[in-house]
RNA sequence: GCAGGUGUAGUGUAGUCUGGUCUAGCACGAGAGCCUUCCAAGCUUUCAACCCGGGUCCAAAUCCCGGCACCUGCACCA
């Protein structure tokens, strides 16, 4: 079984994440996050969020329902909706443009009506099985419905980035006019895929947690970093390399301080959540493979399975002038004497696709065949789990009562009392707690238990009133104890 | 969406070709109890499945049709 499939059983059976609606044989591209999987997540969110909290970012939420005008404005309706063909002999379904182009024909075809006529006026044959194709159908990459009579139709959102771009005069406002300036939102996004695939990679229901970045379109800077970090790049014109990010800056492999600023952001965030650096990169995306509202595009790609896969996005965009076109309402901001329309730098991130990430860089298998999720410590379901190690001689009630305290303190920790011990520490390892503490016979004399290290199985005896001095991750023996054993 | 493959307890599987002895087997798991002085030990016991719908047949997990889902490849990934 690939690492994938290992952690896609492991997630199913340990409470991660799991198709949706499965009583009902399941709905394509929605997953459900189980009850260990709403608690990593939420981990990974919080120290997403917390990087940006502390980096001058203000947060918005926005309704995931967003009427027309909006999706209009930004390009998204053009967009997002793509002209398909579909051969009505052997029923192959491709984009009209691409059908167009292996014809020979250059006309550009945007509307159902323009299409149509095209199609019975020319012979344009399948790429398929070469028979001539006479229809063309609207594909909608967005959820659409129904609004009530005059106010048009509604949309789900496929990205949270609108909502942002459609509040930008009341957020700088409320920022006091200033540039740079960061707005963060994190939300669901929505994108009715043709084949949702790999489980969280692909969704039709997804987690985003997105950051507009608005900037001087002269400059294009947010703030200088310190950098001591070699990060395997791949720019669009090159090998990869790896490279110094202030050195990618200075020798132009990188267009702007803010790009830059915010891979070397990413890099660090993603770290943190647990993500191997060695498996992880920054892909400059083709100009043929960027979105409609990006001029430029650094990826974060995460390896899989052998598989580079873009789990956070870093883009150059244009938006807040459509938006004033659109709408008639200025979007300039004053900067020194000069009117500006700020441009954004976004880096957008894959909650889903980092979450599974995450899991699949934590997954180990120790020497013994078992299975160990080497998570960071501190995103960990679960900091600690509390065993009695035999279930009699007032063990249990001595280690029910521990527990019922230290939950108190801090409430990711975990009880367990079935089995034997050592299937108790394998349970845990397969979820990633970093600590299991254990009651036994010493506790009884001189309330010190044991403490086992997850990537260590190595144990320390430490007094229950210690442990009770405050949350597990901060508590300096136990930090202490995990540096020894991290060491050589 | 196309082509091919697959679908059996929570997980991994046997059985499907060649319909009946399948009251669907095994392992892991989970629950209860016993035992047990630290790494999935052992014993007793319990739980739990043929993806859904239709058809053929005396008889369907098994054959046929339709649907759904998953896997691989192609296309798609704004």
């Amino acid at each position: 079984m690939s690492v994938y499939e290992q952690v896609i059983e492991l997630a199913k059976r340990r409470g991660f994440f799991w198709p949706s609606f499965s009583i009902y044989h399941g709905e394509s591209g929605f997953y459900d996050y189980g009850p260990l999987g709403v608690i990593l997540r939420d981990n990974i969110v919080k120290i997403w969020k917390e990087a940006y909290l502390s980096d001058d970012t203000i947060f918005i939420d926005s309704p995931v329902i967003v009427p027309t005008a909006v999706f209009r404005a930004s390009g998204h309706l053009e967009k997002f909706s793509d002209l398909a063909t579909e051969c009505a002999s052997c029923h192959n379904r491709q984009k009209l443009e691409t059908v167009m182009k292996a014809a020979g024909f250059q006309e550009l075809l945007t509307t159902i009506n323009e299409a149509g006529k095209f199609l019975s006026e020319h012979i344009v044959k399948c790429i398929n099985c070469g028979k001539r194709i006479t229809e063309a159908y609207d594909f909608k990459l967005m959820f659409r419905m129904p609004g009530q009579s005059g106010s048009g139709d509604l949309f789900l959102r496929p990205e949270t980035a609108q909502g942002i771009f459609v509040n930008f005069k009341l957020l700088n406002n409320f920022y006091r006019n200033r540039l740079p300036m960061a707005v963060a939102q994190l939300g669901k996004g929505f994108r009715n895929e043709i084949s949702p695939r790999q489980s969280l990679i692909r969704l039709k229901e997804f987690t985003q947690g997105e950051v507009e970045v608005f900037v001087d379109p002269e400059k294009k800077y947010w703030k200088e970093f310190h950098d001591d970090l070699e990060i395997t790049l791949v720019p669009r014109t090159g090998m990869e390399i790896k490279m110094n990010i202030h050195a990618a800056l200075e020798k132009h492999v990188m267009s702007s301080n803010a790009i830059a600023y915010f891979v070397h952001k990413t890099f660090e965030i993603l770290s943190r959540i647990g993500v191997t650096p060695e498996k992880l990169r920054f892909r400059q995306q083709h100009t043929d493979e960027l979105a409609h509202y990006s001029s430029d595009s650094w990826d974060a790609e995460a390896m899989l399975d052998g598989d580079w896969v873009e789990i956070v996005g870093i883009a150059d965009r244009n938006d807040l002038k459509n938006h004033q076109t659109a709408s008639g309402e200025s979007m300039s901001v004053r900067i020194d004497d000069r009117d500006v329309i700020p441009s954004v730098i976004e880096p957008s991130y894959g909650i889903d696709r980092m979450f599974l990430s995450v899991l699949m860089h934590s997954f180990t298998i120790n020497e013994k065949g078992f299975k160990v999720l080497k998570l960071p410590r501190d995103i960990a379901p679960y900091h600690a789990a509390v065993f009695p190690h035999l279930n009699k001689d007032g063990l249990d009630t001595m280690a029910k009562e521990f527990f019922e305290q230290i939950r108190r303190i801090d409430p990711y920790v975990t009880y367990d009392q079935s089995g034997s011990i050592g299937k108790r520490y394998a349970r845990q390892d397969e979820i990633g707690t970093p600590y299991c503490i254990t009651f036994d016979h010493e506790s009884l004399a001189d309330k010190s238990v044991t403490v086992r290290d997850r990537d260590s199985a190595e144990q320390i005896r430490i007094s229950v009133n210690d442990l009770l001095s405050g949350p597990v991750m901060e508590n300096k023996k136990l930090i202490e104890f995990s540096r020894q054993q991290a060491g050589p």
